[in-house]
DNA sequence: GTTTAATTGATTGTCGACAATTTAAGGTGG
DNA sequence: CCACCTTAAATTGTCGACAATCAATTAAAC
């Protein structure tokens, strides 16, 4: 069933929101590279669309935080910055945090039994030895406790502003590395403490798994 | 000197700029209904400026939350319910807790100096029982501490995309209340471990006042 | 030779008109 | 009388052209 899991299916109806999407995924995944300048003309015969739709699609992109606009200069690509990665991971560890604690409140038992039956193909896939994680599981089991948080302002400040500049960090990062079986006993316990309606502890958890993981990203940067 | 602090002095420089602080403004203060619709070619007449101009301020109002625009139906104002106003005040203890525990690390001695000075003009009004508090000085109080993170996405998600609506509901819903000589002790105490650059404790006390403030305004929509 | 001023070129901001879609009204058939 | 289809009005989406602003180069003055 729910194999790649896009939760809000951001289906585009017009033509600035397939514009949106493709200039976003260009952006996340490096094809236009951080810090360069976006040419409204360049981009609207690149695209193949009117100035008026990219100036609408890089607005939206600026809501995200992923260029910035300077009025009568123009916009640019975010600078990817090892500032900006902890600042990043700080906000995260809040609102995720506080995610947790909503989710063990509010999220029905049905959504439990599901998030622990995902668990479950995460543990199968680790006992196996596939190559795990990278990327799409670890992203499933965070998005799944951000709705149920059941907060809409939580959800679309996680979803639409921060994940994709995280993604962005990791990919152009080379972030897949590993922190895979202790990430995943993490998750466990983050689940545990879910189903057992304990809002303090699931908070708890989930900063330190967050904090954990900034810290597995701290080191990779001082590497290279 | 600064009186009324005017912090990310927003200067309109584009006439887009202008209408959009115009408009976010007649919307928070309730010139413009919430729930109403926002029709693109009355607006354009209303204010006196081209359909384009509208539609970028309605965008970018979008983004903070004041309006929910659906593709080719319009964009209304957001809604006020006692669910929506809850969970900003959740989303609101994340954060600032964690906006509290980055000042105690990061702000300077002389910012933590200007913010007791800030907090000794504000005990002097209330030792003199002048009418204190309604607005000004909390958002100050809370401003401070939320630029002493110096988290950039922090600030930016607080400030553009949370004060707004906070401050919509409170105008709105004839939030001015009591709650004075409590929250300034409260103050205190945050601004305390601040100087002591106790993190932990920082978060703590600024998400129970938070709380407090929540459980306040709770028992003031019961009533009403 | 260095700094300042002016001009040119290019980019963004703004506008009005046209196209596409939705909503409401009206009519037709069951 | 209700349901459905058709049609018309109004609203949003998209476009190309023009105006205003900024960056860079060149010219001028000290």
């Amino acid at each position: 069933m729910l194999a790649t899991m896009t939760f809000f299916d951001e289906t585009a109806v017009t033509a600035a929101d397939k514009t949106f999407f493709q200039l976003r995924k260009d952006i996340v995944e490096g094809v236009v590279l951080a810090g360069s300048k976006l040419s409204e003309t360049e981009l609207s015969t690149k695209y193949s669309v009117s100035r008026a739709i990219i100036r609408e699609a890089i607005n939206r992109l600026e809501s995200c935080n992923l260029v910035e606009r300077k009025a009568n200069v123009g916009a640019r690509v975010v600078a990817l910055t090892p500032e900006g990665l902890i600042e990043l991971y700080q906000v995260r560890e809040s609102l995720e945090g506080m995610a947790a604690r909503l989710a063990a409140k509010n999220m029905t038992s049905q959504e439990i039994d599901d998030l622990n039956a995902l668990l479950n193909t995460h543990f199968q896939k680790v006992k196996t030895g596939e190559s795990y994680y990278q990327e799409a599981g670890d992203v499933d089991f965070h998005y799944r406790i951000i709705l149920g948080s059941k907060n809409r302002h939580l959800i679309t400040m996680l979803i639409d502003g921060i994940y994709h500049l995280v993604r962005m960090y990791r990919v152009q990062l080379g972030m897949s590395g590993p922190r895979i079986t202790t990430a995943f006993d993490e998750h466990r316990h983050i689940v545990q403490a879910i189903s057992n309606r304990d809002e303090e502890l699931a908070e708890m958890l989930m900063r330190r798994h967050i904090m954990y993981s900034q810290r597995n990203v701290e080191t990779k940067l001082e590497q290279s």
